[in-house]
DNA sequence: CTTGACACTCGCCAATGGCGATTGCTAGTT
DNA sequence: AACTAGCAATCGCCATTGGCGAGTGTCAAG
């Protein structure tokens, strides 16, 4: 323990850290562990084959690499890709041209929060050769521009929100009298000046206040116009349960690592049911800037030979979604992680509500 | 050729007959080729196995089975399926609990269309434990019920569609000046008086025919008025260009015939990119019934070891679109075509618009 | 027409052994 | 003290081999 070399646990020596990267460079782009000769001729140093096998034993012995049996190079534990993440990475952002293209594509969807999020994913998908994973914004900015009632057949009327001055949500509501078209009218007119600009929570909020305060006045007709909006505001569209748009699946087919059929079919199953992979991004929907997790952090056996890079983006500076990918742990971070940002301040930028 | 069994080429005899179903039956249930001795055992005919390798050469002859190589018994071939499916099925159609299902979950969504195409998409697969295809409905009855507008900032307008009673169409329009709320109101007065229950292609012939003659009187404010529901019309909803929803691919892998990965990614990318397997469905819109391709028939290559079942479904008494499943060459033929027929007649009867 | 018998074919599987890549270790070199 | 060359050992990979079993085609006898 008393070693003159210090090795202080946890923190690899300058050349540990070179050989480290090289090792995580190779095996990225060959798929095979890599050994020590492979080693001494790419990593720049001038070094034997057998002084690297030391070097390597010390690294396995820190948990940053591994060996899948005795005579076949070594591999990238998810701590050596972690620490690789975090200290060793020479970023390598897209070109103009990629940038350029995201841009075309992300702008002329500018206005349909659904299409942009489809784009989104399916852009940061073709350019990772991963699957795009990104999650449709919420509502949480949700200001009321206007609202009308259109009286459909059955004591049934559709409510039209307009929100953000653009986005058009639709809600039908049975209700339990027929409301003749005027009086549609004039409780969306009342509606309109008392909530133009506000938040929909907001909106709901008030409603129940206001209806108890009027139901005291017993005034028949403002009881019914408010039941009636608060019936449109509680009925809380499906499309509002956190949802997510996923592209490129196919590309994580022909990863050898995820070749088994078995594992692939789980790994599909669960983009399906989407429950747990949106709850994985949650955690990213707190955070800041582009997140990562490695195999086994993101905590889904599922998962487990899988990485996951994400970053939130916002509209109008509010967090409201997060565009990721996910691929296998041997995956082209320096590459990945610039996409993703990348496309998640574009993603931000294409949401603003500008009116 | 002058055979006193009277080989009429094409017309296998009863015994042959009997000994294809046992074999397809056979193979279908395990996957592997079949024996003589098997076949002997399982066909519940008296005959030795001896005898059953004669009738399995002629039936080889005539191409409906084949064997994949000397020693391991017979295979049927897309010709041995094809006769099957033709002559000799005994359909097995679905317990009452399960239609008692399928209906049970579609009634309940019944008045929206995207929904009920999913459900049905998912039911079928889940059912015959393939993958459900439906396309959605095509809008080609659609009886203009109801339309209104409301204004937009920026001299947009948002028109609402009600259409056949109950669906709610969408369609944002940009015009070139900005229409105050009284006139969009008179619009679309005038433009429910004019064109309730008629059909939406209907009416758009009708607001051309209009526009031209109203021009000529030089009325201004019918002019807008009926430029703009022109407008409203001719802007095609996105949504309306030919689609389809997709269940259980997942259920594909795992078949032994499609484990092959990179077979297996072509199909998942002809599911993604819809183009070809729609215009395979569309084949089916024409017909009557249950349809099958099978293997080749497709004559798309990526469904070349895959069958698809489908049967046309109607609205109101006209064909709207087609469900059906993909699955291996190898399915239970038997099973999945009354399936494939039940849920095509429910998904119509649960559209049916009832007002 | 059917059947039992027989020779033959061929895939499957497990055992085998050589090859090559790589490692850990040790003794020697700088 | 750090590095290196050399060496034995390990182990996956791959092609070969041979035995087994399932199935076939054929033929003569019933």
């Amino acid at each position: 323990m008393t070693d003159t070399t210090a090795a202080v646990d946890e923190a690899p020596s300058d050349r540990a850290q070179l050989l480290l990267r090289t090792l995580i460079e190779c095996y990225v782009r060959d798929g095979q562990p890599v050994g020590s000769r492979t080693l001494s001729r790419e990593s720049g140093l001038s070094l034997s084959s057998a002084t690297i096998r030391n070097v390597m034993a010390d690294l396995e012995e820190h948990g940053f690499v591994s060996s899948p049996h005795t005579s076949a190079g070594r591999v990238p534990t998810d701590k050596g890709y972690r620490y690789f993440v975090n200290a060793l990475l020479r970023y390598q952002p897209p070109g103009q041209a990629e940038i350029a293209e995201l841009q075309r594509h992300l702008e002329q969807r500018a206005g349909d929060p659904r299409a942009l999020v489809t784009a989104a994913s399916q852009l940061v998908s073709s350019l990772t050769h991963l699957a795009g994973v990104v999650t449709v914004p919420r509502e949480a900015h949700a200001a009321l521009s206007q609202i009308e009632f259109v009286g459909l057949s059955g004591n049934r009327v559709l409510a039209i929100l307009v929100v953000n001055g653009r986005e058009v949500q639709n809600r039908v509501v049975q209700l339990d009298r027929h409301y003749p078209a005027d009086e549609l009218r004039r409780a969306a007119a009342y509606l309109n000046e008392q909530f133009r600009g506000r938040e929909l929570a907001d909106v709901r909020a008030s409603l129940v206040a206001q209806l108890q305060e009027t139901r005291e006045q017993m005034n028949r007709l403002m009881v019914d116009a408010i039941t009636l909006a608060q019936r449109a505001f509680e009925s809380q569209p499906d499309e509002q349960a956190a949802d997510m748009v996923v592209a490129g699946e196919t590309n994580l087919m022909g990863f050898a690592e995820l070749s088994n059929v078995d594992r692939l079919r789980r790994l599909f199953e669960a983009f399906g049911e989407k429950r747990d992979i949106l709850h994985l991004l949650d955690q990213s929907l707190h955070g800041e800037g582009v997140q990562i997790f490695i195999g086994h952090e993101s905590g889904f056996t599922i998962l487990d030979d899988c990485s996951v890079v994400a970053a939130p983006y916002t509209q109008d500076d509010r967090v409201v979604g997060v565009v990721g990918v996910i691929g296998p742990t041997r995956m082209a971070y320096e590459r990945v992680i610039p996409v993703v940002d990348i496309a998640a301040r574009m993603l931000g930028s294409a949401l603003k509500s500008r009116d």
